[in-house]
DNA sequence: GAACGCTGTTCGTATATACGAACGATTGAT
DNA sequence: ATCAATCGTTCGTATATACGAACAGCGTTC
């Protein structure tokens, strides 16, 4: 493997995480690289259009648009998000709610695609962000499709408290789990940020294995019984419908 | 600068151009890197998640999740983007057409966003996606923008020939120009794809500078006189309204 | 206004990478 | 069934990188 390859990635996304702009020796010191490595390789990184000079005057770096058009290029390839994208829109459509896409990564939720209602409010999570599974309806649902050593591997204690519903432990996590398969969906009852309310399904493939989730979410003040009923409907036939697309064959989503 | 760095990132950027999944050997030739430094570079690019193993029979690889997520860092900072979404969104409604954003980069046009129209025809442009900016009318917005001396310096002879339409030289692209100046809008008229029309207004910054274009594209069937007269005083008014937002604070997009 | 603490940058060498040659495993052609 | 070609991978060493020390150029602070 290669040193200098991977400090390089390590900075990229090192930057991408911080949200702001930094300069060779803040990334120097976050990191714990040499200065004089960091100048070199933002050299290259600059070079190459993958970070661009944000301010001459402070020389901090942000993110730049070669990285945007790489990362893109994912999304273009990838058949669950072209199959997923249309169905989702119709799924906004239908139920008036912002609609997500999100995919595992080592633990933690990644939000692929995000379909916007014109509500006002909205949550907060754009593309390509991250969180833990346990604190969201989509990774909930993602794990309810895992068999449960699998679950254990993935999700470690401590969990990290964000609301008064937010699950405590593993032995919570296996409960709502086991609620969810049995409710054919997941939901997220303000987990993560106390106002809001979501459910989610897992999307599943030919081969049976569960690969990502799509779930619905809106304002607690607009979640009833009613609510929750009709939407849950339609997400479950809208992630059977996207999981038919690649294969799946099975008539329910968690046997 | 940095060897391995600057031939990770390559590497990537072959991956995302090139469409389809690559083998270390093809990598290898394509780029005329040794076979073992393409190898423990993929290492490094693959322990990352910046690229995945798609065929692992063939092994061969893609752009993977960490690029995607470390792309959209990009266009969550950028204010220009999340300023320019919500009126494309809106001029998107009020045209019916499908509408671009794209910034220029080393001479060629940058597609950043893009939002669809239901017609059921649509270009094939993508998110990240390049072309030269002589081909497009977003490409002519932009360096209408500029001034000449900057137009020589961007754009090279020879003009790659698509349609009967195309651009054949330098003297056809400044006439071009002068005609898009005095108009306030360019026009594609089927100079990239014989059967689409298109057209496309400049966005300016505070500082005066042309930072990027919007463009309205449609069939040809559509593009009558009426239509070009409603849609481009759309589009011109969203241009404006982008323009302001970034702090521009003239009445005409170009003087 | 001088001294400090910070920055980005240059330089030289100990050290880690680059990469040709050689490996066994597969694949496709004969 | 055999051969040839091509694959990914390992290994060893010539060579390029990593990085501590030193430098110049800012802003602050005393």
């Amino acid at each position: 493997m290669n040193h200098s390859a991977l400090r390089t990635l390590e900075i990229l996304e090192y930057l991408a995480a911080s949200g702001e702009a930094r300069s060779i020796s803040e990334i120097s010191r976050d990191l714990g690289y040499p200065k004089t490595s960091v100048f070199d390789i933002v050299g290259a990184l600059l070079e190459k259009g993958f970070v661009k000079l944000d301010d001459p005057r402070l020389k901090t770096y942000t993110v730049g648009l070669s990285a945007y058009r790489v990362g893109m290029s994912y999304i273009n390839r990838a058949d669950l998000y072209s199959i997923a994208h249309e169905v989702l829109i119709d799924l906004k459509n239908r139920t008036g709610e912002t609609v997500y896409l999100a995919v595992e990564d080592h633990g933690s939720a990644v939000y692929l695609d995000k379909v916007e209602s014109s509500q006002p409010l909205q949550s907060a999570c754009s593309r390509g962000s991250k969180k833990p599974m346990y604190l969201t309806g989509l990774g909930k649902a993602m794990l309810a499709g895992y068999d449960d050593a699998k679950i254990k591997t993935l999700m470690r204690e401590p969990f990290e408290r964000r609301t008064d519903t937010t699950l405590r432990d593993m032995d919570a996590l296996m409960e709502d789990i086991a609620q969810t398969r049995k409710r054919g969906y997941a939901v997220d009852n303000g987990e993560d940020v106390e106002i809001l309310r979501c459910v989610a399904a897992p999307i599943r493939n030919a081969q049976n294995e569960t690969i990502a989730a799509i779930s619905i979410s809106m304002l607690y003040l607009r979640f009833t019984p009613e609510v929750e009923e009709r939407v849950s409907r339609e997400l479950v036939d809208a992630a059977l419908q996207i999981s038919r697309q690649l294969g799946y064959t099975k008539s329910q989503l968690y046997k």
